[in-house]
DNA sequence: TGAACATATGAACAGTTATTCATATGAATG
DNA sequence: CATTCATATGAATAACTGTTCATATGTTCA
């Protein structure tokens, strides 16, 4: 059961040192809770080491799933649904050619994130 | 049981389509493993909607736990959890003052990844 | 020093997620 | 049209993650 959020303010801090006003203009400046919560669900797809790998090895190449589960030393299957999550949040766009499904990076603006991240890291 | 990971490649696909070629290249194409694997740690913190809003009300001001947790209606210690994260990727930084103990972003840079992601999104 | 306050932390629980395994789909080819 | 090949998908499992609750730490002030 939740609290009753509307008396949070009384509660957690007296008004010895909580700022009001401050907390207030939070609520006006921050972007709404629908684009953080999309924001979250964006960086969640960077978030594990095999979608990852995937983005960085269509970065060499466009390549079919078995060339990208061979690279990755990985199971076809397992490739395949990351790349499925990769295609939701269109960061990877494919092709048919006969049998076989060439994936390639939506954007090259994709690897400019990712790299952005490498710097932070390598800080 | 894993397979042997060392016969994948004749595995998976025959070698009529497969690009021997093209899969080695990768090899010496992509970042280690290890940086990789930072990476994606990276962004998994960027990938919950508790620290994101934690970010975006700390770009306003600098501010106090108590304050966040006002901000967000959440309870501190869920604040206090998602502050250590941030801390541990060097995303925060803070200050005692006190009983009182003041967040701030480490680094406008941070800001610029979160907008950029917002960009992504709103396309 | 003891009470009040701000924050941190550990354990437990619930929800989420990535991989595996088995199998389905869909296209080419003899 | 049956077989083979490339990929997709669903269910199950194991690992991970975020919140809560209870409590600990550390600071101030009377």
């Amino acid at each position: 059961m939740k609290r009753d959020i509307t008396k949070e303010h009384a509660e957690s801090c007296g008004e010895k040192h909580c700022h009001g006003e401050l907390v207030h203009q939070v609520e006006t400046q921050i972007p709404v809770e629908e684009d953080m919560y999309d924001l979250a669900d964006f960086f969640k797809v960077f978030g594990d080491t095999t979608r990852i790998k995937i983005l960085y090895v269509l970065r060499v190449s466009e390549m079919c799933v078995c060339d990208i589960a061979d690279s990755l030393s990985m199971t076809q299957s397992a490739i395949s649904h990351q790349l499925r999550v990769l295609k939701q949040m269109d960061l990877v766009k494919n092709r048919r050619e006969g049998k076989t499904i060439y994936y390639s990076l939506a954007d090259d603006h994709i690897v400019g994130i990712l790299d952005m991240g490498l710097e932070h890291i390598q800080e």
